[in-house]
DNA sequence: CTTCCTGCAAAGTCTTTGCAGCACC
DNA sequence: GGTGCTGCAAAGACTTTGCAGGAAG
């Protein structure tokens, strides 16, 4: 599915829901959706600004809580300068986070549900969702400085 | 290593890196040191203050920095209600955070380094830590109420 | 004595909220 | 038109910082 037909999936299910469509809400979902990196909800709000500059932070952060309530986005990594999510692929998957340049990469190509599984069997826990963030230093940042 | 042995360890560290040894620092070393739940540092704060009414708020924060610099303890989950920590299995381990009555438990008995070591294979980072957190309903909650 | 630490209060960040007016449906 | 949304500014929660006095080594 891509960045435009997602983002009338979305708008689609948010008036079935009862909420409105508004050139705001339009806006912060064409960035959320079409951020392959991870922003902050500040970052949305700047990409926002240069195409809309009518767009209050406010409405970001209220629209991001939608978002999320939504499933449409998943948050991440609450550490430097504010929280930040992922809307490209809002199902839980790993992170790998660079602590040299702040990026953020999707960890692919492994599978982490057999562990989630085998601890949620051994805890008795019902597992809704999970978070993995591995923190190290990203393969740029070693070549630049060791 | 039980907790006064290593409140002794940590102890000796600091003076060795010429850091000071106080009363507040040993009280609140020693109340991160026997919470085997995972504190917040305004509950860190409280329980000292049973024992020693003179500390500071501020001056846990700082404690908690230092202790997190000498990886004595380390952080988790940044979400409700200000960060938590684990002091007591300083070393990374998964947690299962029950979403209902906020209660953290240590995820025990699973390997978790082979899917961190596969990630950090295909992705070239040089992964230094990882954090693993599981959002549910823990055993006591979903007896309570299905 | 020197240096580091404490405690206070103030400032800083990120996020949430109250409310009046406006816009979608 | 009614309801929900926006935007502003203020409040809120957590954490950090500056600084003067005090204590550890």
């Amino acid at each position: 599915m891509d960045t435009e037909e997602r983002l009338r999936d979305i708008l689609q299910r948010l008036q079935k829901d009862g909420h409105r469509m508004t050139p705001q809400r339009v806006a912060i979902l064409r960035a959320f959706l079409s951020a392959q990196d991870h922003p902050t909800v500040e970052q949305v709000y700047r990409r926002v600004c240069r195409d809309f500059p009518m767009t209050s932070l406010a409405t970001v952060y209220k629209t991001v809580a939608l978002l999320k309530e939504m499933g449409e986005v998943i948050e991440i990594s609450g550490d430097l300068q504010g929280s930040r999510y992922d809307a490209f692929h809002p199902e839980p998957h790993p992170h790998l986070i660079c602590t040299r340049c702040g990026q953020i990469y999707d960890g692919e190509g492994v599978d982490v549900q057999p562990v989630v599984a085998a601890l949620q069997a051994q805890s008795a826990f019902q597992v809704s969702t999970y978070r993995l963030d591995l923190y190290g230093i990203c393969a740029a940042c070693q070549a630049q400085s060791g």
